[in-house]
DNA sequence: TAACGATTTTGACATTTGTCAATGCACAGG
DNA sequence: CCTGTGCATTGACAAATGTCAAAATCGTTA
C-alpha cells in the first residue's frame, strides 16, 4: 500500500528498515474524491501528503477572484502547501483533487520530529526542499523568459500528460495565462 | 571581521562556541571591485558565498541576449546560485557585484562536509532552504497576479532602497519588464 | 575640464495578451 | 432521455507592454 512512498524516500536518501518502519507508524491513508478541497485559504497546513495515485492542485485566488494554479500534482509526488507547514502559518493557498486521488499524510508535529529522530528523514526533507527550490527557479525563469506561446510549447513537449489530462481551464491558470489565450494557441 | 556571519547564522540556528569555531575555520575573505564577475555562466558555483557589505546580482543571459535579472543581494545575505552548487552541474546565472563588496566564501566541499558533523549546521541550511523557497514562492506569486506598474509599486514600497542603490538597467531587469516600460512608470 | 560612453527619457508604432460577449458543446444528475 | 451548468471556442476590441530610434543627461576617465 504505502510501498510507493517508500520507494519515493528511498530514491532521495537511504534509509534502514527500522528508521522506515518509524516512519511508517506516524502515517495514515487518506482518500479524496475528485473536487474535494483538502486544504482551504486560511487554513493551517498541518499535514504532509504524499500523492499515491490521481491529481493534485495548488492554487490561489486573487483579490479579482481569478485563480492562479501554482502547482499540478500527479501520482508519486509530495504534496504540501511549505510556506504554511513549515512555520503553521495560515495558507494562502487551496488544494484540491482534480481525480480521485490516494494521498497518504503525516501530521506535522511527526514530521519535525522526525527530523530530530532520524538523520535520514532529515536528508529527505532536505532533498525535498533542494528538488522544490529547483522547481521554482525554472519556472520563474521561465515566466520571466517566455511568452505564453512559447510556455504552453515547453509545456506541450516537456509534460504532456498536462495538457492530455487537464482542462483548459486548469492549465491556462498554470500557464498564467487567459483561457482564451490558450484555445487560440492549441488551435494553430 | 566575520561576526556579521555569525550573527546571521545565530539567528537561525543556535551554535555552541566550539561547533562555530569549526565553522569559521573553513570561511575566507573574499573582497571584489564593482563590476567584477565572480561566477560565469558554464562555470560551476563550488563556493558558497556570504555577503557582508556591497551588493551582488544573480542573472543570466537569454538566447536573444537580453539580461534577467532573479536576485539582488544587500549586505548580510547570502549569495550562491543554489542550483549549481548543491549538484555541482555548470550554473546558467552569473554573479556579479554592482559595488565594491566585501564577502566570505566557503568551498562546497567544507560546506557539505559540515553538514555531516554538525547538526546546527545542517539545521542552518535547512532554513536558508527554506527562505529561499519562500522567497521564489513570493516572486512567482508576484509574476503571475501582478502587472508592471504593480510590481514596481510593491517593490517601491517594500524595499525602496532597490530602487535608490540601483541603476533602471538593473531594477527593470529584476522586475522582469523593459527599461522602457520602468521609466515610463516611475514619471507618474 | 573636456569628451566619450553609458544610461535615461521620450515618441511612434507594433505586438501580445486580456476582456467581454455570444455561441456551441459536453457531461452529470434527475 | 432531458436539461442545466460549466467549459471551450470565436470574434471584436482595448489595454499593457515591447521594440526601435533619437535626443538628453549623467558619470568617469584621460
Amino acid at each position: 500500500m504505502t510501498d510507493i512512498f517508500k520507494d519515493f524516500i528511498t530514491e532521495l536518501a537511504e534509509i534502514n528498515e527500522q528508521d522506515m518502519n518509524r516512519i511508517m507508524s506516524c502515517i495514515s491513508v487518506y482518500n479524496v474524491k475528485r473536487n474535494t478541497i483538502i486544504l482551504a485559504q486560511g487554513e493551517v497546513c498541518d499535514k504532509f501528503y504524499f500523492l499515491e495515485k490521481g491529481c493534485m492542485r495548488t492554487y490561489y485566488i486573487t483579490e479579482e477572484g481569478q485563480e492562479k494554479t501554482r502547482l499540478i500534482s500527479f501520482d508519486n509526488t509530495p504534496v504540501t502547501v511549505l510556506t504554511s507547514f513549515i512555520n503553521l502559518k495560515p495558507s494562502v493557498e487551496y488544494i484540491d483533487a482534480l481525480e480521485d486521488s490516494e494521498l497518504l499524510s503525516m501530521s506535522q508535529t511527526d514530521f519535525f520530529r522526525l527530523l530530530d529522530e532520524i538523520p535520514s528523514w532529515a536528508l529527505f526533507y532536505r532533498k525535498i526542499l533542494e528538488l522544490a527550490f529547483a522547481f521554482q527557479n525554472n519556472r520563474i525563469e521561465d515566466l520571466v523568459t517566455l511568452s505564453a506561446k512559447e510556455r504552453y510549447e515547453k509545456l506541450l513537449k516537456e509534460r504532456p500528460h498536462y495538457i492530455q489530462r487537464l482542462s483548459n481551464k486548469i492549465v491556462a491558470s498554470y500557464l498564467g495565462i487567459s483561457q482564451e489565450t490558450l484555445s487560440r494557441l492549441k488551435s494553430k
